[in-house]
DNA sequence: CGTCTCCTTGATTGAAATCAACTTAGGTGG
DNA sequence: CCACCTAAGTTGATTTCAATCAAGGAGACG
């Protein structure tokens, strides 16, 4: 092994292991089809519940696209491993988020679980057909696919930011707004993670949070908890740099 | 910098049937969730044809999303103007792509001519009221939603990448796959709308042209006229830069 | 108590932004 | 046709910011 510790290789060791050890298709298809008692859309009979374990691969790149997700509790990291070694996150999805719908029929990412969570998991093809038959699911369908367009093009404008300081006000910001619990942020993933997702390192990721400390805009009881104590600094912040 | 008039209303108001549109092709021609409309399709009736003058705006953020458009010819870019002055382009448009799109009712994004161009506009309603009808126009319309979802996933991943030289390499192979032109890549866009494109300032579009030219892996007959002569190097450059 | 992982902080290096000067291409009118 | 003008593009010098390399600290856990 090398010298240089690699924080999420030993996620790659899961992968190989995950690969073998949950059948996704054999897995469902044996599991009993069951109501999704917080989903109040079309798709209420149709989601199966799965639970996976802390950092356990959900799909791979190159998986089959039969079917996709919605986040019932925790985080899910969707992500692309780059050839020269590096961890691109494109998305982090939380609950009440869906997930896992592509265009073609093999997907381009991998989703992983953050921390342990619950999905509901609905079939493509069952979708598709009631889809045909029911115009408010297809309407559901677009309604996700917009979505999940807006948050990518949202992400890209956070990335196309020059400086990391205005991208890590960004990302709190949203994470904020997206976790609906006020100032206070909690956070499932590292900082690793979060450098993977905005494209700095994980010494710029800690540096500006500190620095953010320091200047009186956040507060961090630990290093997963964290208070916005001056959203306008940090919106200009994100604004403009 | 632009103007803010808006004269292709006008033009709207000649119903013109749309005539046949070169068929979408390159990294979104997938089997699944796909339909072709290229001939065929209930689309073909419904749009306007529109001209735009170079430059010209064809909507701006806060605008209805009442109408989308296709791209006839030329190219279009997809920008947000950023409070600090800067012009984000988060996508170009070139013949056979749609564009227009988004969820809410008000657009996000300001669309602008690069060079003068044709578009098939579509009144969104009208398209809804066919789409709760005709299947096969929901499910082009779900299309359209996951192609944009893709693009803009890809280019995430091109601004995810840390080298200046990876993203340009990049942006010159998509652009080649896209135009289907040979190795011959004809730019109607300036040094300054790549850059604003791939979040890197103009000099620096300038200076690695010159260096990918002195390392013979392209030519530059002309500023706007770029071969490709050695892609499986660039090819390198964007995997792993 | 040691060990591991995650996080923080410091020192150095490297790449791109910025500032600035200069060149080229394209258009206009004499 | 040329002289001129302007916008676009190139190249160089300097500065700035974040990556990298390196070391140490904090918390979890057996």
């Amino acid at each position: 092994m090398r010298t240089k510790t690699n924080p999420w290789r030993a996620t790659l060791t899961l992968h190989a292991a995950a690969r073998t050890i949950p059948p996704t298709r054999g897995f469902l298809a044996r599991k009993s089809w069951q109501t999704d008692l917080r989903s109040t859309g079309p798709f209420q009979t149709a989601g199966a519940i799965v639970q996976i374990p802390e950092g356990r691969q959900i799909f791979a790149e190159g998986d089959d696209t039969d079917l996709f997700y919605k986040v019932a509790s925790s985080v899910v990291r969707i992500c692309k491993f780059l050839k020269d070694g590096r961890r691109q996150i494109i998305a982090f999805h939380m609950a009440g988020e869906s997930f896992g719908f592509e265009l073609g029929l093999y997907r381009q990412f991998t989703a992983e679980a953050v921390k342990e969570c619950t999905l509901v998991c609905y079939r493509r093809r069952n979708i598709e057909l009631m889809a045909q038959k029911d115009r408010t699911v297809s309407r559901q369908l677009l309604q996700y696919a917009m979505q999940g367009l807006a948050q990518a093009q949202a992400h890209s404008l956070l990335l196309a930011k020059p400086r990391a300081a205005g991208r890590i006000a960004s990302f709190l910001l949203d994470w904020q707004s997206r976790s609906n619990n006020g100032a206070v942020i909690q956070f499932a993933m590292s900082r690793q993670e979060i450098g993977d997702h905005l494209a700095i390192s994980m010494e710029t990721v800690s540096r500006i949070l500190s620095q953010f400390e320091r200047d009186g805009l956040i507060a961090m009881p630990s290093t997963r908890e964290l208070h916005l104590l001056n959203t306008r600094v940090l919106g200009e912040m994100a604004d403009c740099k």
